[in-house]
DNA sequence: CATGCATTTCTGGATTTACCGAAACTACGG
DNA sequence: CCGTAGTTTCGGTAAATCCAGAAATGCATG
C-alpha cells in the first residue's frame, strides 16, 4: 500500500517540500527526500515516480542531488536489478551533512572571494576606508564561523548531542563566568 | 561618488545578491542589504534606486523585508524629510536576527505541524509504525534544535563570541570528557 | 557484441517568480 | 488644500525554474 495514502505522511511530505523551496532546494528534491525518509524499505526510482507523480527524469535528478549531499544512498536489493535508495535516518547525521555540503558550495567560495577583495583593498590606497573595513570585517566574520564549524564537524556525534542538550549552560565554563564573560 | 563605482564594492554586492537567491531570499533584497552594509551613511530609497537600477516599488518592498528581519532600520537625517536607511553593522547581531526570524517563520510552524502529526499518529492504531516513529523523531530533533537555539539566543553577545572562538574545546567540559582533557 | 532494461542527459514548453512602471492611496507638513 | 514622501496594488513582461517526454548512454546478460 502506498505510503502516501496515509494523510499524515502526505501532510509531512507536502510541508517538507515547501520547506525545501524556502531554503533554496527545489520541491522535487525535498519531496523525494521526505518520501525516502518515511519509507521503511529501499525504494526504486520507479516507485518514487509513482508515489509522487513526478517525471522519471526529475526523480533521477533529485536522487543525484540528494546523493551529492550524502543524505540518500544507493543500495542493492537482492534479486532486483534496479537501484534502490534509502535516506539517512540519523537526523544529526543528516544535518551535519547538509551543513557540510552547503558550506562547501556556498560559504567557502564566498570566503575565498572576500579574501581576494580584502587583499586587493588593503593595497588600494584609493579605496574608501569604510568599504575596506566592512569587507574585511565580513571576511573575518565568515572565517570565524567557518573555523568554528570545522571544529564542530569533527566532534563525535554523541559529544555534539551532549553539547546541544547542555544548551546555554556551556557558558558557565567560560573564564569570567556566565554574565558578561569576556572574549579573550 | 557612487559607492558602486569601486569594482570591489560592486563585486561584493553582486556576490551577495547571488548568495541571497541560494538561500531563498530574492536578489533585490540581498543587493539592497549589501549596498547599505557598505555605505558609510544612511541612504534614502531614491538613492538606492539610482545605484542599483531597481524599480522604486521593488526597493520599497526590499526595505520592508529587511526591516522585518531587523537588520536594516530607518533613521532620520537632519534637514531631510525623506526616510533614510542603515544596515546593522555588527555581524553577530545580523546573524542572530536573521536566525531568529527564519526560525519564527519556518522552523516554528514546522515544529507545530509535526507536533500535531505526532499526536494524531500516537492515537491512530492503524498508522504504520515506522511512519509514526520517523515523524516523532523528526519532531524531537527539531524541538531539541529549537530549544538549543533559544538558549543561545539569550546569551550576551560577548559570551556567544567567546564560545564560538573556543570551538571544539568546549567538549572538554563535558562529563565523561573527551579524549585527553578534563576540567580540574 | 547484440539485446533489453535501467538510468541519465537533453530539450522545449509550462509554470512560477521577479521585476518594472504607473496609478491609487496614505500620511504629513506647509 | 496643495506638494512631497512613501507604500501598495496591478497589469504586463522578462527571467528563472520546474518538469515531462524523447533521445542517448550505461550496463549486465545471453
Amino acid at each position: 500500500m502506498p505510503l502516501l495514502d496515509h494523510p499524515d505522511a502526505k501532510a509531512f511530505l507536502l510541508h517538507w517540500g515547501e520547506m525545501g523551496t524556502q531554503w533554496g532546494v527545489n520541491r522535487s528534491v525535498s519531496q523525494v527526500h521526505a518520501l525516502l525518509y518515511l519509507s521503511d524499505r529501499p525504494l526504486p526510482a520507479d516507485e518514487i515516480v509513482d508515489q509522487l507523480g513526478l517525471a522519471r527524469s526529475n526523480v533521477s535528478t533529485a536522487l543525484k542531488e540528494l546523493q551529492s549531499y550524502a543524505i540518500v544512498r544507493r543500495v542493492h536489493v537482492e534479486g532486483d536489478r534496479r537501484d534502490h535508495f534509502v535516506a539517512e535516518l540519523d537526523l544529526w547525521e543528516m544535518l551535519t551533512r547538509i551543513a557540510a555540503e552547503r558550506k562547501r558550495r556556498e560559504i567557502d567560495p564566498t570566503i575565498a572571494l572576500l579574501n581576494d577583495l580584502a587583499q586587493r583593498l588593503a593595497k588600494d590606497g584609493g579605496a574608501p576606508p569604510h568599504v575596506r573595513e566592512r569587507i574585511t570585517r565580513m571576511h573575518e566574520f565568515l572565517s570565524t564561523l567557518g573555523n568554528w564549524y570545522e571544529q564542530m564537524r569533527v566532534l563525535p556525534k554523541p559529544t555534539l548531542v551532549a553539547l546541544m542538550k547542555l544548551g546555554g549552560k556551556v557558558a558557565r565554563f567560560l573564564p569570567g563566568g556566565k554574565k558578561g564573560a569576556n572574549s579573550g
